[in-house]
DNA sequence: AATGAATGAGGTTTCATTCAT
DNA sequence: CATGAATGAAACCTCATTCAT
């Protein structure tokens, strides 16, 4: 009934890690539900105080497995960027497509993220966030400097945004499944990942573009 | 203490559009938190019982409300649209800052609209406001045609999401204000507008350029 | 849309009866839950607003409805009694169980109107309503007394509280049938009119039985 | 303010006693009217949130009291059957006069517990009421049977439903006692114990006699 | 007489968080 | 460290009734 307690630093880390972990399973299950804390107590085997033992709230719980997500992200960037044979926009479209398939809680977890979360944290602790997240994302573009020297900080996060913003436009949900019933779109508009795939192209071609105008 | 009844039709119409008025007056005094029914009533002279006699519920008002948005929005665009002089992506871009520097509901609620009310409100109204939606979207693309003939409504979809989606990263906050202060960022990351700009006028050059690749 | 006025008393006794008609209607429709105003006027063709010419409250109009209901059963009681042939325990239940099977409103009906109305109603009102009833039922006893000599007002209310006891515990529902279906009871126990049949015979035969003991 | 924590389950037991006793204090209190959670919670000096750790809903915890109340009838009428003497109807009136007597709250609560719990209550919850009781009550006729060899159980229902709707026709009520006070009914119908016994004596003397007609 | 727009009280339940054990 | 019992704020919506038209 009670766990064995973590004492050392690296047993922490791995139960923290275990409920990072619990609250992704309890996400999926229903998505776009934000589980109860008790929820994820029980998913993972734990008591509800403990889970408080390592995070201060239940915003900073997810907001750390939205900066987990993050971090595999920009990791992945970096891994491909650091191959010597050179990469297009559409080995980075590819790479984003892997990501987003491979990790079906990122997209809904990360419209919470910066809708919701950084507003009920801590001030302090949303800095740190977005210090990490900032350092990781800096990591990624010098990265990716040499494969695409007009690569900008600002396209990032454009592209980020366009990431964001088109899966809350487009994302499944039971509307979206009726309207398509209905034939009111045509069937491109059904499609996140392609429509945000011939988005990024234009985005970044009209971005790098040697001929930029005014 | 009793408000006078509105009898006719058109009372009726004027009513709605003050709860509305109410509702969006409310909302941006704490932007990002939605206000109570109660709230609103006070704030509309009203007693909770008859908003509920315009609204069938608090989702189904901020659905209303965001509706009045777009619909202000879509008809901004056609008025300049009809006007003889040419557009470019310059006057759009106009027009859209014009906009949501008037309107400074429209992306905080906006941002909600379509990450929680659609999931909240029954289909089958749901299911009216994308139809109306998609109706309004449709004549500002046939109106903006003459000025950009290659124009779509992906993109257009695809610019609704950068707005939505950059907005979401960039929004003032207390804790983008910290950043700031600490010179996390570069400037250039703090301006929204400037970044939306910036990431529209590359997404359009993209998409409309000519030389459209496969 | 608006109804023609009732002017003459005869015409308001016709709608007065026609909103008891509606609301028993509806009362049907859903057994067991009280109907709303404003679901009665609907079924009547009327406003809200004139239910309440015709009737003080809504617990006035579900007392009337009860009262006609239970006029229309001392009728039907005198009318057997006065015919020529004697009267058996057997006649009266006949009597009973036609009332009962006609008047599918009436139990669940009777059941509120005791528990419930008599303590919302004002004291006067209720009181004229128990001072008609007690009148009918008075005359029914009296018919009643060429059949049986030995009845009383006290036999009759033990009737009456057999009558809606019973029912409370039988009445059918989800769970009955949930029961019925796991074989909890003996299927005596599910058939409300016959076990009460039974009941009352018991009562009866103790009541009239000549040689009643101390 | 915060009360101590029932961690044995038999603290846990104790605490949820408390409960249905503060729940019984503000149900006699206003008899008929349902006490508010808020209420409860008051008069047990627990906070409102507490109350749902023990009863899942509102009604699961009147329906436990209820069954608080008939497990103890049944108990009393189980204790007085295992005594040697043999018993007579009269002595099971008596039980029940004590009993009624001594828990004023058992039947305005039994009125609404078959009236209306049974409507707002989960199935499972409901049917598992049903079958501690059925339970409850075939060990009572059991215990019975060697005093009255024909009792059956469908004679205790009948003398429930007797007692039920009895009390529901002749509950002390203001409007009662105005009747009373203005001489409309025979002095014996005011007065439910003697009624009720009367009207069992004969309900049980018919079903019981020997001579069974057809 | 008829209408129906406006009123506003009323109560249940959830769940993040705390802290005694 | 771990537990889980206790807390209590927060907000929606219904619907009987009134009364201006």
């Amino acid at each position: 009934m009670t766990q064995p307690r973590a004492i050392r630093a690296e047993d922490k880390a791995l139960r923290l890690e275990a409920i990072l972990d619990a609250a992704e399973r309890r996400w999926l299950a229903r998505p776009g539900i934000m589980p109860s804390m008790a929820e994820i107590a029980v998913e993972s085997g734990l008591a509800k105080g403990t889970l408080y033992l390592y995070f201060r709230s239940k915003e900073a719980l997810f907001l750390a497995l939205h900066e987990r997500h993050l971090r595999a992200f920009f990791g992945r960037v970096a891994e491909r960027a650091m191959q010597e044979r050179p990469m297009t926009i559409e080995d980075m479209l590819a790479v984003l497509r892997r990501f987003i398939t491979d990790t079906p809680a990122f997209l809904p977890l990360a419209s919470l993220s910066h809708g919701l979360l950084e507003r009920h944290v801590p001030l302090e602790l949303g800095f740190e966030f977005e210090q990490r997240t900032h350092a990781g994302l800096n990591a990624a573009v010098e990265a990716l400097c040499p494969h695409f020297p007009r690569i900008t900080l600002g396209l990032m996060l454009q592209s980020y945004g366009m990431i964001l913003g088109l899966w809350q436009l487009m994302r499944p949900s039971p509307l979206k499944a009726l309207m398509q019933e209905r034939a009111l779109y045509c069937p491109c508009t059904l499609d996140y990942l392609n429509m945000l795939e011939t988005a990024l192209r234009a985005l970044w071609r009209g971005a790098l573009s040697t001929e930029t105008p005014a």
